[in-house]
DNA sequence: GTTCAACCTATTTTCTTGATAGGTTTTTCG
DNA sequence: CGAAAAACCTATCAAGAAAATAGGTTGAAC
């Protein structure tokens, strides 16, 4: 599956602190509820957007995460991609994966390399906001039928 | 992962079988030897392929395995989905998966079904002949960004 | 009737992912 | 100060999927 549960429950998570970031610092165990999901298993994932700088935590009373952005300023291309891992289509194209013996002869790796750049570009344009909203370009648009 | 191996070997053994067409019914161990695979794995890949109908295979001496049509009716789509089992890109979208209780009130769910969809758009218009010479609509391209 | 090759079923092995558990630090506030 | 709230950290378990192997049966050709 190329967006596993983890990356699931990270585009949900930055929904919700989008929605709720006038409220300041908001408590993992407040997104939790809101989304129905075990609190512990967020925390494994709010750390990776934590870490990649997408989100801040503060500790303590009062405490909680909140973006370290404006909304518009994240796409669902860099948020899958911290929460997932990865997003190459296939295990060759992970990053750091050892380069395969069949590199240079291997008919399909640029079909691979095509879906990748494929998906960055279509993900690479839809932000926080359009999630939240729900409005974001079609993948018919995207592929310039329609336009 | 999206594409699994069983996906991206089936693609390479429909592009053997393509290249090699000109000789009737090849063996599975001659495609194993050419693409390097076991050939005990290849079968249970090209099991699939056979009864989906993209080859047939004859028993015997002399048997073997070939297309059922002309190359340019095959496309990377229908080779993946069949070998790869699915090309949704998360689980809920699987065919036969169970409706998620969050459906109707899922926010990211349209963003899967286009992913979903402009897979389909893109590796729809990729057909066999193109995957043998390497020369198919890259993502820019496709993308409408060059055109 | 032997050989070749598809076809079938089951099992094993390996790996990833999902999920849980149990703690420690840090901060606020009474 | 000390209790509560929250992030943060590390380890482990459980489940499932995917990769691969094993050992056969059936059918066709020579």
């Amino acid at each position: 599956m190329l967006i596993s549960t983890k990356g699931r429950y990270a585009i949900r998570v930055m929904i919700d602190l989008a929605e709720n970031r006038q409220s300041g610092y908001v408590p993992l165990r407040d997104v939790a509820e809101r989304q129905q999901i075990s609190e512990k298993y967020l925390e494994s994932i709010i750390s990776l957007l934590s870490k990649a700088g997408l989100v801040e935590g503060i500790r303590g009373k009062g405490g909680g995460y909140r973006l370290t952005r404006e909304p518009e300023e994240y796409t669902a291309w860099e948020i899958l991609n911290v929460a997932n891992g990865t997003m190459a289509p296939v295990a060759c194209l992970k990053d750091g994966a050892p380069e395969c013996d069949r590199h240079d002869i291997c008919k399909s790796l640029s079909l691979y390399e095509n879906i990748y750049e494929l998906m960055e570009l279509y993900l690479g344009e839809i932000t926080l906001p359009q999630l939240v909203s729900g409005e974001f370009t079609t993948a018919e648009e995207f592929a310039g039928k329609k336009l």
